[in-house]
DNA sequence: CTAGTGACCAACG
DNA sequence: ACGTTGGCCACTA
């Protein structure tokens, strides 16, 4: 039995997230089984195929900010995605104790297949 | 092989 | 609330 690879469990893992919530790269880590490797998570739905549909504007920074350069375009982008399911945007940050996604973790690692 | 680079993060000052 | 620093590690030039 294979294990399933890294980056595909990351992409599973952001899969779950439910809509008008939100999870820091670092804590996708932790729930994909990759503790301390934010980074990858970063580079995984940056090389996320287009066909999986990911809710990739939910993953956000531990400060709760959206972790592309200010005014780019793929901000912009994150930010109206993110307004558009009731989230709410004050000076650039998201309030993590009302909007971050907090799994059942007993419930979630029985369905998890890795 | 080495060096630089990230959609990161926690700890400090 | 910031900016810096050290750690992280796959990927690229």
């Amino acid at each position: 039995m294979t294990q399933m690879p890294p980056m595909e469990r990351i992409w599973f893992i952001v899969n779950l997230i439910p809509e008008g919530t939100v999870l820091p790269y670092g804590i996708v880590a932790d729930l994909a089984g990759l503790p301390g490797r934010a980074r990858y998570v970063s580079r995984a739905l940056k090389l996320a195929p287009k066909t999986l549909a990911l809710p990739w504007h939910r993953v956000i920074n531990s400060q709760g900010k959206i972790s592309f350069e200010k005014y780019s375009e793929p901000f912009q982008t994150q930010l109206e995605l993110l307004r558009l399911e009731g989230i709410k945007v004050n000076a650039g940050k998201i309030l993590l104790s009302q909007y971050q996604w907090k799994p059942d973790l007993a419930t979630l690692v029985m369905t998890l297949p890795f």
